[in-house]
DNA sequence: GGCTAATCGAGACGGTACGTCTGGTCTTTGC
DNA sequence: GCAAAGACCAGACGTACCGTCTCGATTAGCC
């Protein structure tokens, strides 16, 4: 009993439709906020059909993920690491500072702060959110403290995944509560104090 | 001539309404999640008509806070300080662990996450929730750790409010994005390093 | 098993509250129309709380129908029978033409269709309307026609109550439908062709 | 730039919906009466949105005088002139009996009620009733009267269209002010007087 | 001249329907 | 032979009024 339905052929999606669907998603993100974005305005502003939207996407979360994706995509170019001098605390400074400015610059924050509304509330999109961007840069951070460990800048016995969220939780946390300003000087006390938390012993 | 609209007697209101509401919020979030959560069938459910929902509440997410705040009251019954016993580490992990399974008791979980959800995308409700909610609690832990500085069993030239910020953000971290399982170990193990990182230099 | 509900007590009703409200219901029906008319909006205009209307009227076009009762006394003022000078045409055309007038005056058009419009669909008030408003018009017509016919002037064994209606139906037709303008001239008209008919035989 | 808002593609009009909603809206306006008729009990009795209803139509009186044409048009079925047997009095009597009957017939009378109240308060509607349901029926009067003029066997110096409302308005009058039974002998002396009156001088 | 009872202005209440907006599906049409 | 355009069913939105109710704060009228 699996008629689920005939998915769509691939092969004849018009890539000038995506493009124009994304971009308008994006847009219009920016433009009235995640919570009055709706499909039809999309669709209007893309020049496309309704139909054409939900034939490809579940829903206007995916939308605007696949959108944050390919927006990400273009900024990252080459950012598929993070630095290693040697220098534990410098780079984990310079890593968190750039997160704290990507964090603060509007072009990021509607889009990032819809997709981790429907994030909290919808696991699936959760998921999906996780795996095809956080995922990805967490693991920059256990490489690079693997590392660090290797080299006998940090206890071995720490477990990376967990260092990792010491270091991003915070940030995480300020920007998403706004409790209070999220900058460089909160970025480098949450390394220092973590760092010094994984002191070989 | 500033006056729009004659706002609402508070001496009138009823308090068997106020409490229907609040109460058909918490369980309509619970049954169908917050997304699907009308104010119509808030209404229906506490046997109200819809206008004295919004005569006294902006929003559904303005309603289901209060109704969260009172949740929390019913709760708190005198937890309006954290544990003192000497050993920070012990208190913290106590903490820490009640955390966790608040989060992971489905009583809290719907709730809170729809709060959660709404606090990012909207900021003036995420700054009432922080107010009602979320400081008193943090302010606890600023209580507690400015106790051990001067105990002498953590660095006085830390600010509590970042080393508190190193306690539970992870855990919102995990909570938020389920990246992994929320314990005690899990808890217990964020204590231990930041403490180290505490450590009187 | 009579507990209908306490009558008021007439005696203690406040005499400025009444014509504070009937006034309001024609000034409003004047401005915004019958439909557009509230109970709420009459009693804010006339300074009064709610229920001192719903106590002493059933529903707004009684209350209208109050208001149009007491404009008519205003004006009536003695035409309380109809002019005889012996020429029945004479007399008629001079009261069609009065009534032609009063339709085509603003001041009256507006309530005037109101309860028209209400006695069409609400037998209820169209009793009422008609006891107090429109017999006592119609019996001058009678009484009129009754006299003529004495003098030898109109057939006998017409029934006045049709002959009337022959003279106010078609204007009532016009006045309602709009389909031809409401002139002195079709008055004229009506008043020859209908006593063309009742020429004793 | 005078466009405000794009209107429906008629040919894209759904026909099952349109019967559907003007069948529901005549049921509806029987059972309960125009007042208590809503456009959502409509589209509910008419398996539609309401959307579908708003969209065509800007009021539950245009679509009732659409649902009452159509039940017009369904029992004129070939009516579209008055019988010309040569002798007046007895054409016109059984039209105006037939008009009597059809007044009296419950079928007819509560849309027609409805219309006719909305017709007196809105002169919109008032013209589209006129247009499409009365002014027809009128001419037919005329024609006849007309021919009855050319045979001489009526005055031909008066203007039928007065002619004709001395017929109809006083059934008109009786039917929507109720002060007398609407019978055949009414009707019949209606026309007894009347045609007298347009006796050839 | 105080007491009592009803009416008064005010407006919150449980409801119903409004007319609008959006979500998703289905249908038509034009390229 | 798609895909845009958009009509369709469905149902929540926030507003406006309904008619009822509960509040003090005036009034009456009876003792």
């Amino acid at each position: 009993m699996a008629t689920t339905k005939t998915p769509p052929d691939a092969n004849r999606r018009s890539e000038r439709s995506r493009r124009a669907i994304l971009e308008a998603a994006l847009e219009l993100t920016g433009e009235t906020g995640y919570q009055r974005l709706t499909i039809e305005a999309i669709a209007a502003r893309a020049g496309v059909g309704k139909q054409t939207i939900y034939r490809w996407w579940p829903s206007k979360a995916a939308v605007l993920l696949d959108a944050f994706v390919a927006l990400g995509e273009d900024a990252a170019e080459g950012h598929h690491e993070l630095p290693d001098t040697g220098d534990l605390e410098a780079d984990l400074k310079t890593v968190l500072r750039a997160t704290v400015d990507e964090l603060n610059s509007p072009r990021y924050d509607a889009p990032s702060r819809a997709l981790a509304a429907e994030s909290i509330a919808n696991p699936d999109l959760c998921a999906q959110f996780t795996r095809a961007v956080l995922e990805p840069q967490l693991q920059l951070y256990v490489t690079r403290l693997r590392a660090a460990q290797e080299a006998g800048q940090a206890d071995p016995d720490v477990d990376p995944r967990i260092a990792l969220e010491l270091l991003v939780g915070p940030l995480a946390h300020r920007w998403m509560l706004r409790t209070q300003p999220l900058t460089h000087a909160y970025a480098d006390s949450v390394v220092e104090i973590t760092l010094r938390g994984l002191t070989p012993r």
